[in-house]
Formats: structure tokens, sequence, C-alpha cells
DNA sequence: AGTATAGATTATAATTATTCTAATTACAAA
DNA sequence: TTTGTAATTAGAATAATTATAATCTATACT
């Protein structure tokens, strides 16, 4: 567990250090792996900050986005869920409980395509979709599970 | 270009083969790579049946969906798009101007990692970000070109 | 340290995408 | 051709997100 401060984080990027941006900063280095919603991050900021709006979460979640701090994952469910983990991993997604568990793969080799595309890739993303080994052996809602 | 009747896709996956359906399965064939979402699809099918509601190419998605018979992508913007191609392949996603291209990808070997978490895959998907040739030439809201 | 100001936060309204509900209509089997 | 079941429709409802406008505050400059 390395030191981390989220007014340094904030400053490195050039982002003004508010208590909310901080608060953000530090509910997604807490919650880590659980890939929060806006709305799990609102409710976690609640107790700290009473006042604080959904919008200020939305705001302060597009500036972290344009600043390259946080992934956006918008998968089954309606709403996006925000990953802080910025080194190159991906996710498995459970399409019974829409559990998303990190997993590292080593990189895809897309060279000869990106040059035939002229694409210039800023970043790439692995989703698979299945059943986790929790709902298999469950076995709950069988004609959920398409594909 | 091989035949292909509405049709009988339909009665293949034992859904009522009715004029809606076969309307919708026939655009998403005709906009083939434009992956278009459920707006488009209802645009498109104004023509033909005036009395059309959203709520039926909502149905129909999802039936076809449960069918296998399309994908649902979730990208950055906001509506889902749908994608007929059942083929394993894959999306260039352009930053810029959000133009989702198909690319095909040899087989991501992931063998290791579904064992070790147990994880019974039913599909995969692989998202590149970045910035499409065309976009790159006009060198537009470089701004918003993040990560 | 005190202050001006650009930028951040807030409450609220508006928008957008999607789902639900209830009534009507159409298909397909007997 | 009836009859049951499933599909379609209009419109309301919900959920997620964005926009607006007023107020506040972190930072930079005296």
């Amino acid at each position: 567990m390395d030191h981390w401060d989220a007014m340094e984080v904030l400053k490195d990027v050039n982002l003004r250090a508010t208590p909310q941006r901080i608060a953000v900063l530090n509910v997604l280095k807490m919650l880590g792996q659980a890939h929060p919603t806006a709305e799990e991050i609102y409710v976690a900021l609640k107790q700290e900050f009473p006042a604080i709006s959904f919008a200020t979460v939305y705001n302060t979640l597009k500036s972290f986005l344009d600043a390259g701090l946080l992934h956006e994952l918008r998968f089954g469910d309606k709403a996006s869920r925000y990953d802080l983990n910025t080194q190159a991993h991906h996710h498995l997604l459970c399409e019974v409980c829409g559990d998303l568990i990190d997993i590292y793969l080593p990189e895809v080799d897309v060279a000869q395509v990106l040059r035939e595309h002229e694409f210039a890739m800023s970043g790439y993303h692995v989703e698979i979709r299945g059943v986790c080994k929790t709902c298999r052996e469950h076995t709950l809602h069988k004609a959920d599970t398409h594909l």
C-alpha cells in the first residue's frame, strides 16, 4: 500500500483541490474494486458533505475523466460505473448478478489493425461476458443468460 | 452477399414473424456497420409504419437480444447501439466523432484467466479507444481527447 | 494577510433514454 | 371462425444525466 495524497494527485493534473474533489478521490480509492456508480459515490459523500449535490458528483467525475484519472465503464446496467485504477486491466462481467471482476491480461496485439485503419489508440478495454462462479453455483435466473 | 430472409431468421429463433420485427431486422441489415441507436431504428421504421411506437422498437430489440440475434453496444454516448453482426468482431471507438469502426481480431487467449475465476464465458468484446484517421486530420476538439 | 476573480458548488429545472401500464389488435392453432 | 396468447400502441412514469443561474471559495496577486 503506497502513500497516496489526493491533494497531490489533483495538483498534478491542474485541478483545484476542493474538499469535494478530494473526498471523491478518496471514496474512489476506498471503494477500490467496487466500481461505484455516480449515485453510490453521492451516497458515500453525503455523510461528510450533507449539502453535496448530484451535479457536483457528475461535474467532478467529468473533470477526472478529462484529466485521465479514471475510466468510465458502461455495461449491462444503465448507470455508468467509475474505476480509479488506471493501470491496464479488464473486467469479467457477470450477466446474472452484474458483478464486475477485475482481471489482468497481457497486451492485446492490435498493432497491425491500428496501422491499417491509421487509428491513434489511447487505450483499450476487454469485456468478457458470462456467468460468474457464484451465480453458476446458485443457478439463478437461467433464462436471463442469453448469448 | 448471401441470401437472407428475415422471416426465416425469426422462425429459426422461435419469434413470431410480425411485420414490425421483419422491418427491424431489415433495417439493421440495411444500416449494416452503422450501429444504429433505438431512435435511429425508430426513425427508419416511421416511413413504413407511421404508427410504430418506441416501445415496439425496444421490445423488439430486447427479444432479438434474448434470441442472440444482435449485440448491444454501450460506449461513450448515452444511447445503446445495436449490432446485427454476430460473428466475433470488435470496434475502434473514436473519442472525437464517436465513430464505431468494425475490426476483426484473432481470439484473445483468456483460457487461463477464466479457469482461475471459474467464470463461464459466453462472449467477449474488445473496445479500443482513440482518434480515427479523419478526426486526426481535422484535429478538431483536441481538448476532448482524454486518456 | 486581504482581496479579486475564475472556477466550483448548489438547488432546481430540463432533457434524454428507457421501461411500464393498460387497452387494443393480430397471429396461429383448434 | 372462434379463441387464447402474444405483440403493438399511446402515453405516463422512471432513472440517469445535463443545463441553468445564483452563490460561494480556492488560488493568485497585491
